[in-house]
DNA sequence: TTGTAAGCGTTATCAC
DNA sequence: GTGATAACGCTTACAA
């Protein structure tokens, strides 16, 4: 590939004079203008942003980590980072983490190394404390999971509501034991859902039964087992709460088969087909991708300004068809509308903190 | 961030010694490599990769372009070049193309740019000349489709096998007037598939039907127009071929009320779990992005060698259950084994050119 | 064993 | 308007 150098002497110009040209600087005669751009189209020159980033001290670039790239959540997620980053003008680089916090620190680095202008990470540990480093010198922003042990803004869903809403809509119909699924405890998101549960089961009056809580519902081989066990609670489970999508995809062929009611948190391409329809609360990764990216762009531009440091993003219910299944009607109540009161805290939506 | 020259003048070496010691080099005193670890460490060293890139000409990195991150298909690919370039120390940079031939250069021109160490593209175009540039002095693998215009590795499907393999197996359930579902037919894979389809058929002695074929059904708004003028066919369909998942996806919908058999070329997470469960042809993304990747380590690793071009890889159909929706079973018949004789070039598989 | 000098391809400064 | 010259942070070649 050739240098500016090199077109330079082609020319007959100073490498200087080929820069100007090729960034559109306005002082450069035109007829010098028309020879250069005659050269660079000549030589078919090609840039070497690698140069310009390394002098520029920062390349356009927003680097992305996620747990796991096929998960539709994370997809939806990297793909709006990836349009607004294109919209700027910037790239984009992927990590794929692979649920091993062991190896995150590392991923992490060597795409910060790269001198990107931002990041946007769904960390898989508990802690990251690994990016105190960077924190002050690039905009870091967390994504689905707010961080632990680093300042940086985030962008999470309101997974203690969506966790209640759930779980209200499984008493509302009836169901008065209610299995949670999710897979790792540690994941601020499944302990807020679980939160969520517990608190609309305290609400209701039910009581908490610690046997129908299964972990590790996202391992193909764990999963079944974990079923398995909750299955086998002194009082068995007539519904499910999925906590996440994956944990619902991956129970899936088990459920289907126990014809036991289903609200899963977190929607997926399929879920309205399947038979019956999956009742779901509805994230909105693609909106919480752009927000992430949008922030790294409003960072860079306003290095001084303040921003809200955490967002809250409010979840919904859709209510489709496997929340019906199973349905316990003796005890059929009607959904009972909730009062402020009622509402904690983390339950409030669109938050600052 | 500190540099080698600033950790350099801590610990009083020059910048050389500090390089030496950061990378190993045995050519150190002790003392001196502790010393100089000491002040790596006290100053948080991080070395800046765009400097050492620069220096390098290359940078350790395979880029990537997909049409559209959250579709699965591409997703799955993505992740196995990750892996691969991960296990041999590289980074992954992705763009996705978003289905648009002409911003496609653009898109890919600026990973090309970053001096990376291979690029790994399924395009959304039907020739690719633009690559020709590049083609000669960075390893491009073509994934999925096979280029156009230019020289470069391909990992393709066995999309005309697929065709037929699907074809015939609705041919054999008794279907006689049979759809096919595609996208744009300038793409290697829809008009792959569509020779197959029409192979089969002419095979079976079955008529080819133009109005049968419906194109852009993988646009949510020209899919449901496309799928009702082929339902409106003088002879209407008993079945569907869907030439890919996305085109399945956007159709299950409307083809789930229908009760009409279907065959899928691409499966898909939950297509097992739908009803009636998704009959498919079966492709194998992660083995096509891990041999894609394997491909560029390889030819960085033996710049002289000389490799395979074109590897069409094996597909096979998973029959479930959406074959056998309204199955016209007064014209039964057996599957008929094909014989090598109806074997066309196209169909071989693992092949080579 | 260690250090100096040059250079990768850009861009910024400041003369001319 | 244009062009030397230095610099970004690193590595290679060579000298001490």
């Amino acid at each position: 590939m050739p240098s500016m150098r090199e077109v330079a002497a082609h020319v007959g110009v100073s490498q200087k004079t080929v820069s100007r040209v090729f960034n559109n600087d306005p002082q450069v005669r035109p007829d010098t203008r028309t020879r250069v751009l005659r050269g660079l189209h000549e030589l078919q020159y090609t840039p070497n942003t690698l140069a310009s980033d390394l002098r520029n001290g920062r390349a356009p670039v927003i680097g992305i980590a996620v747990p796991e790239i096929v998960d539709p959540y994370f997809a939806a997620i990297v793909r709006a980072v990836d349009e607004v980053a294109r919209r700027n003008d910037m790239s984009t680089v992927l990590t794929s983490l692979g649920d091993d916090p062991e190896r995150e620190p590392l991923l992490v680095q060597s795409l910060l190394r790269r001198s990107l202008s931002g990041l946007v990470v769904v960390s898989v540990r508990d802690e990251q404390r690994y990016l105190q480093l960077w924190a002050g010198k690039v905009p870091i922003v967390f994504v689905d999971r707010r961080p632990s042990g680093v300042a940086g803004d985030s962008f999470t869903d309101n997974d203690a509501q969506g966790g209640r809403l759930a779980t209200e809509h499984l008493l509302s119909h009836g169901h008065r034991s209610i299995a949670f699924m999710g897979d790792r405890l540690s994941l601020p998101t499944t302990a807020g859902r679980l939160a969520g549960y517990q608190a609309a089961l305290a609400d209701a009056g039910v009581a908490y039964n610690k046997t129908l809580i299964g972990l590790d519902a996202s391992d193909e081989t764990a999963a079944p087992r974990s079923l398995d066990s909750v299955l086998r609670a002194s009082e068995p489970p007539t519904a499910v709460f999925c906590s996440n999508a994956r944990v619902t995809m991956v129970l899936m062929p088990l459920l289907q088969r126990l014809s036991i009611a289903v609200v899963s948190f977190g929607d997926f391409p399929m879920a309205a087909m399947l038979s019956p329809a999956l009742t779901v609360i509805d994230q909105d990764p693609a909106r919480i991708g752009t927000l992430a990216a949008t922030r790294i762009i409003e960072r860079i531009a306003h290095p001084s300004r303040r921003f809200r440091r955490r967002t809250v993003l409010n979840v919904e219910l859709i209510e489709r068809e496997s929340c019906r299944v199973a349905e316990p009607s003796a005890q059929r109540s009607t959904p009972r509308p909730r009062s402020g009161a009622q509402m904690s805290a983390a339950d409030r939506c669109e938050l600052t903190s």
